[in-house]
DNA sequence: CAAAACTGTTTATAAACTGGAAACAATCAG
DNA sequence: CTGATTGTTTCCAGTTTATAAACAGTTTTG
């Protein structure tokens, strides 16, 4: 097959008008540009130069294939620039996966700036709860609660939160606040499905680790619903901190148990690889 | 520099949805297809696949690469199909250089029907009875009548003629017909300049090869001149025989002193090089 | 007119690249 | 769990490549 490097250099020895200058010009010998032009040939089955000691000639074909390999090697030097500077600046779509409450609170926010600053970006953000294929739906990067295990996806600590538990201070006054998690039994624990079926609400005790079931009367997949929930003082329920933690600076909701959080857990954003990633994708994980 | 094979390689894969099958379709194997695609994407700085080991899918990048690879794969495969149709049929235009009068007289006429069997093909005849530089004028070939020892030009032999001393009847049956070359002192005879600047008139006698000055009243640098000065009767005049032939034949020239005639000499096709010849310089050739 | 300078080509040699087989890592199906 | 399949990596032999040097032919120059 040909090469684009032969064609360079065969419209490079046209344009220096000889094979020597042409070597001068593209900073290799004379011998490599003769043996460059000298299988071009052979791959076509065309003389393109005649060439004496002293003067160079385009034949006819030699003329008809210049002018499509200076069309050509332009091509490519475009579509190479284009892909660089897709990679270097950060335009594109980016496609954005996230947990539906966590970007409703904080990346839908933060979006309107981002995208100020690169009006060249568009975005694409999906929310939802479930764990999606990044490769297969085709997201640039995803922002993901709990770590994942899959080799092939690099993952970066974006923040961290806790989980805390709290209720509103009007059901705190009526039920009393638990000095222990055990002491959770006696109240009306509101759920989030999928802290659920982990098996219950996960402390960090004295003694370890410890997870206590629970139960209560209300039970959903949506974090905010759960908060709705806890501010209309129905119960105690475990939130992370980017879904409380305005609640409990105003003191609309209050804490129980800090003794025993956890310890921080982070929020991570996810790409699919992890070399040569995208400017669109770097400047937006930042 | 990128290379057309790693783009077609990576038109490939995106074709065929996957690097394993890509690699049957290539009939190159699947180490390879990898590297390939993996250079490629080194070279641009970006990712082009996103690829699990059970799915592909194209970055944004990779979807705007695809696209100008296909059109500039597509553009390369013209060029050379150009190229090869150029070399393989005989069209574009054929630049002849031929002496004056074998060029009148041989070659307009044989013209016609060659470019009738031909249309696509155009002729530039340049006739002139200077030496010509075959490649700083551009020709694609030349007829010489003399044989030249320029290295770096390919002859092949058209056919053969015969310089002919003859006259008119009328001249003969005043003046005489000489038996020798010798005797032709006496005669009026009229020269080619070209000959005329070898020394004399050359001859083949049974002592081999002889030279005899001849001098006359008329001298001109034109065939077809000579010719003429030699029907009405002027005086002897060494013709070869693709001027002189229809004449002798028609009993217009008489020949003389044949026995003492030089071996055959030839006429050449002469082109700028010998590989690679177009499709219509063979074609005319023949 | 010979020496020098310059052209493109060829040759020899060392370095770089290439492709395929096999081993590998990861994933999926049964 | 085992086997099949995918893309990647490693290793090695074979090829290609580039350069310098020698070469052949032509033009310029002293």
């Amino acid at each position: 097959m040909i090469s684009l490097y032969e064609m360079s250099v065969f419209a490079g020895v046209v344009e220096a008008g000889g094979f020597s200058s042409a070597a001068a010009a593209l900073g290799i010998s004379k011998s490599a540009v003769s043996k460059r032009v000298a299988r071009l040939e052979d791959r076509l089955g065309a003389r393109l130069l005649n060439r004496t000691t002293r003067r160079l000639s385009l034949t006819e074909a030699g003329a008809q294939f210049h002018e499509r390999c200076i069309r050509i090697l332009s091509d490519v030097e475009d579509a190479q620039s284009a892909i660089t500077s897709l990679q270097l600046n950060p335009r594109g779509t980016l496609r954005v996966n996230a947990p539906m409450s966590f970007g409703v609170r904080h990346i839908a926010p933060a979006l309107a700036g981002f995208m100020s600053r690169h009006p060249e970006l568009k975005v694409d953000l999906v929310l939802n709860d479930r764990v999606v294929d990044l490769i297969e739906e085709g997201f640039d990067v995803a922002v993901r609660i709990v770590r994942l295990s899959d080799s092939s996806l690099i993952a970066r600590r974006l923040a961290s939160y806790r989980r805390v538990v709290c209720a509103s201070p009007e059901y705190w006054e009526s039920h009393g606040r638990p000095a222990h998690p055990r002491q959770l039994k006696d109240h009306n624990c509101l759920n989030y499905t999928y802290l659920l079926t982990q098996g219950g609400w996960r402390f960090s005790g004295p003694n370890g680790p410890m997870t206590v079931a629970v139960s209560g009367s209300f039970q959903t997949n949506n974090g905010d619903a759960l908060r709705v929930a806890a501010l209309n003082g129905i119960g105690v329920c475990m939130l992370p901190t980017f879904i409380a933690g305005e609640d409990l600076s105003a003191g609309r909701l209050e804490a129980a148990l800090e003794d025993f959080e956890e310890e921080d857990l982070s929020i991570y954003a996810v790409f699919p690889h992890a070399r040569q990633l995208p400017a669109k994708v770097r400047t937006f994980v930042d």
